[in-house]
RNA sequence: GCGAAAGUAGCUCAGCUGGUAGAGCGCGACCUUGCCAAGGUCGAGGUCGCGGGUUCGAACCCCGUCUUUCGCUCCA
């Protein structure tokens, strides 16, 4: 199967079982957006329950929030976002390049300035010991002009990117004679802003002082409340801070289904450490998530690491755990080494002091952070991504099958009556009315049994449990297993038992202490 | 964003040189059915992505637009 044709079926089988659509699809969707469906809320909120547990409750120093996506914008400021972030973009319409429109304006100006490089040199050579290169500079006419020249330019680039006044910045491109460097020519596309954050208006207002982001990373929430945390829960450092919540990036290319999406949720958790220390956390934290990834049994050589070798402005180390999916490895998680870059640009622009005081060194610091953060949405296609199989088997035929691991399964069981009469409906509805609160289940009595247990397969669920006539007898019903379609004929007390061990959350979790 | 291709029922698709839509599966009701899809009967569901144009007449031809896919580009 071709890459392509794997996430074709992805996506198809996740929009007929009702898992993921694409957002105002009846007005023809938006790109880059979707929703998720019932079984789609399920599954996502079991992913969201196997990483709070693992992050949260199995680490005595790891501690939850929920902040807020509008924060004050300086948050931005700090974290690097709106500088960064806000380039003119242009395209050469023949070559299909695309560069920052600032940078071509100032790769021109370079070209000028070797101009006068060449005239300088050359007029040393004419005059000798006598050239006094200052003077040089302020008298011979070609230069004069030249200087004169980048000045100019300099001051309209400079004005134009102050007013967004991006009409005028194509205009200046054009005028210097601007050329592509790989197709050498001047068909230019106007110069757009990409700014990777969304703005809004807070308050009545809408006048420059309101605007307002929609976060494009959740870590930002943890670090503003640092302190707060600290304080609070009375943790002591290293002790880890953990959010799950959305984000929201304008992607310039956002495609390939759920994987790049503009809104979407992440799972970040920073650890903040003493300086010196973050080396060790970041080792531990590399390992413990893959531990986590691993557990769920999707097969060991579906994973890789790969370290950064050019790193963002924050980080000194970083490093992603990448996924094998229906499109090939892919990231699905970043670790990295975040320095004291964020609390410390908080602390200049807020004037705060965002430091901890630590008795062991008995001093005060601003902790070095180290950052785990997984995308909730590729976790979500990951599973999709391993679990959906097409069997052949033995008897020729062939089924769908959704292998989900039960603890994430969006129905942990099936209640089906063997057939729609004699009482068996009303046996089995009694049986469900037992179960439904302590397990995600599904009742269905409708076609055939054999259908009913592929439709099961196909949404992902681990235990199918019929009712038959001898269950009105002596209360024993068969148990048939997702994976190997085996069947069990047990107690209701031994399918309670049953089920406790094979779709329970905490057996996993045990795992992840080893 | 640029280039190319596609868009007909929930899904997969058919629909001739233009003459106002069909199949299979799925879905619903009833019947049948004692354990691994594809039994019977009946039924619901489409202004052919959207907007213009050409034409006596457009699912079909032309233009625009939206969405999707692929390639390029970008990616903390």
């Amino acid at each position: 199967m071709s890459q392509q044709e794997g996430l074709k079926k992805i996506v198809s089988h996740a929009k007929e079982y009702g898992f993921v659509f694409q957002s105002s699809e009846i007005y023809d969707g938006l790109a880059a957006v979707y929703d998720y469906g019932p079984l789609g809320v399920a599954l996502k909120n079991n992913i969201k329950a196997y990483w709070y547990k693992a992050m949260v409750d199995a680490h005595e120093n790891v501690v939850g929030v929920d902040t807020a996506i509008f924060m004050h914008p300086k948050t931005w400021k700090a974290s690097g976002h709106v500088d960064a972030f806000s380039d003119p973009l242009i395209d050469n319409k023949d070559s299909k390049k695309r560069y920052r429109a600032d940078v071509l304006i100032e790769e021109h100006i370079a070209k000028i300035e070797s101009k006068i490089k060449k005239e300088v040199t050359k007029a040393q050579k004419r005059f000798g010991d006598a050239f006094d290169q200052a003077q040089f500079l302020q008298t011979n006419g070609r230069v004069v002009d030249y200087q004169k020249k980048i000045t100019e330019i300099n001051s309209e680039m400079k004005r134009c990117l102050e007013a967004e006044d991006f009409t005028a910045l194509k205009q200046l491109i054009e005028d210097l004679g601007i050329a592509c460097p790989v197709s050498g020519s001047k068909n230019w596309t106007d110069v757009r802003q990409f700014n990777l954050m969304f703005d809004t208006e807070i308050g009545a207002l809408a006048d420059g002082s309101s605007k307002i982001y929609l976060r494009p990373e959740t870590a930002q929430g943890i670090f503003v409340n640092f302190l707060n945390v600290q304080k609070t829960t009375r943790q002591k450092i290293p002790f880890g801070i953990a959010q799950i919540g959305k984000a929201f990036r304008n992607e310039i290319v956002a495609r390939q289904f759920i994987f790049r999406m503009r809104e979407f949720e992440q799972m970040e958790m920073q650890f903040f450490v003493a300086p010196g220390d973050e080396m060790k956390w970041y080792e531990y934290w590399k390992g413990y998530r893959l531990k986590w990834h691993k557990a769920l049994g999707f097969g060991e050589e579906k994973y890789r690491f790969h370290d950064h070798i050019k790193l963002a402005h924050y980080a000194n180390a970083a490093s992603d755990i990448e996924f094998e999916f229906a499109i090939g490895f892919k990231e699905l998680e970043g670790i990295h080494s975040r320095t004291d870059f964020d609390l410390t640009q908080h602390q200049e622009l807020s004037g705060k002091k965002l430091q901890y005081f630590d008795n062991q060194l008995n001093k005060s610091y601003v902790p070095y952070v180290v950052e785990t953060s997984i995308g909730l949405d590729r976790m979500f296609l990951a599973v999709l991504s391993s679990a959906l199989k097409e069997q052949s088997l033995e008897d020729g035929s062939s089924r769908v099958v959704m292998q989900i691991p039960a603890f994430l399964a969006p129905y942990k069981l099936a209640v089906l009556p063997l057939v729609k009469k004699d009482g068996l409906p009303e046996k089995a509805r009694s049986i469900l009315q037992d179960l439904k609160f302590d397990y995600a289940v599904h009742y269905d009595e409708k076609d055939s049994i054999g259908k009913r247990y592929r439709r099961q397969d196909a949404i992902g669920t681990p235990f199918c449990l019929t009712i038959d006539h001898q269950s009105l007898e002596d209360d024993t019903c068969t148990l048939r297993d997702r994976d190997s379609m085996t069947q069990e004929r047990l107690t209701l007390q031994d399918i309670q038992l049953r089920l406790q061990q094979k779709v329970s959350i905490s057996q996993i979790l045990k795992q992840l202490e080893k």
